[in-house]
DNA sequence: GGGGTCATGTAATAGGTTACATGATTCT
DNA sequence: AGAATCATGTAACCTATTACATGACCCC
């Protein structure tokens, strides 16, 4: 599958939004905005002016009129052309049945986390737990306040899947914080003794083999 | 907390690999590849050149030699600053203490899923899982053929919250797929219903009440 | 009627990716 | 010796974010 002639997100969106009917850019931001779009979507005023000159370079959308009111600034309305509706199709099948290889921030402190300290990682690890679960608290009131409102749960779908990520990421901490302390075979001392001999190593400048720090 | 002078994950990884010795970009690019870093940190042999400039303007880093060896290009030498050994402590703090909100792909997927027809959901739902399970076997050989080399499986960590993630993505995607689904009181039939409403409010050209379809 | 804030957009800047360049080494 | 590949870096291009601009409306 080629790539996308626009890659940023926001331009699903935008394109699913037009499906609905044409729409000048300020007004499907605050729509974005109102729904609360800029949870699941990075959002951001001056991104969505690029993402409709993109789409229209792209040949997905296309301008239909520019009307002008009172006084205030030209706005140009934009509504979906055919290439347009089978490429927001196109996208939105292709996210859903291929799951994408992603850089999480987390994942990247984990494949360096042995130059901390194991003492200083279980404390720090330890408030990750308290963060995440105010998370999860902050998220349960949202469904229950959006479904009292009277929203299909359809639309709470993509809250679901953020709990059970974080359901998961706790569970994953608390393992790990048991397996660097384990009192009988914990990885804390081994840990521990390979970053001090490494300090030594650096200290009086000798080429150090690691075994432990980043791997080599 | 003000954010970072530099915010690329990869200076993160060249902060941390500097600690060990001065280097010169393309060195450490050698060792991030044969490292398999780029799994869980963004690699781009363009960025890194750019990422070494931008520690050094925050001083992080400085130049501590220029080696030419032969006729080759010239090979600038970096070295971490004092300010850059406290940057990659404080970096690597804040990411285990302090979980990020994030962007995932299949998070935006899911908040504009309703826009798709729920029998092509369910479709590339189970598509997905299929991907899902070969990237959990992938990750499982990875990890038993680096356990045999002799690793210690604190280097592993990141494959195994992975996995973690991937777990749970799979618990929820089969749980989405039966909400769809189920015979009695199933999704499929009232999702279906309201998109056959919407196309129709489409071609009439009314304006259209939305209880489905991006939220109004 | 003057001070905020909404409406709407453009421009400047910084960040990141791809493409290009060039000498060295190795293979056939 | 010519082809391919490695080593090393720069430059061009595109994307994304921040800052700036300006008229309208609303409140006291």
């Amino acid at each position: 599958m080629a790539a996308r002639k626009v890659s940023n997100l926001l331009g699903l969106a935008v394109l699913s939004y037009l499906v609905q009917k044409p729409q000048h850019p300020y007004e499907l931001g605050r729509t974005l905005k109102h729904n609360d779009d800029g949870r699941s979507i990075k959002y951001n005023h001056g991104s969505l002016y690029m993402v409709f000159e993109q789409l229209h370079r792209a040949g997905f959308i296309e301008e239909v009129e520019s009307q002008r009111e009172g006084n205030r600034p030209e706005r140009t309305v934009y509504a979906l052309t055919g290439a347009g509706r089978v490429e927001q199709r196109e996208w939105m099948r292709d996210l859903v049945e291929e799951p994408q290889h992603e850089h999480p921030r987390f994942v990247a402190a984990l494949s360096l986390i042995a130059a901390l300290h194991p003492d200083d990682v279980v404390e720090l690890l330890t408030k990750r737990l308290t963060r995440l679960d105010e998370r999860r608290t902050k998220i349960h009131h949202l469904i229950d306040d959006t479904i009292a409102k009277g929203s299909a749960p359809l639309f709470l779908i993509e809250e679901e899947y953020r709990l059970a990520l974080l359901d998961a990421e706790r569970s994953f901490v608390e393992g790990f914080i048991a397996r660097i302390t384990d009192p009988v075979d914990g990885w804390r001392d081994s840990w521990a003794a390979a970053l001090e001999q490494f300090s030594r190593d650096q200290q009086t400048d000798r080429p150090h083999q690691t075994t432990e720090g980043p791997k080599t």
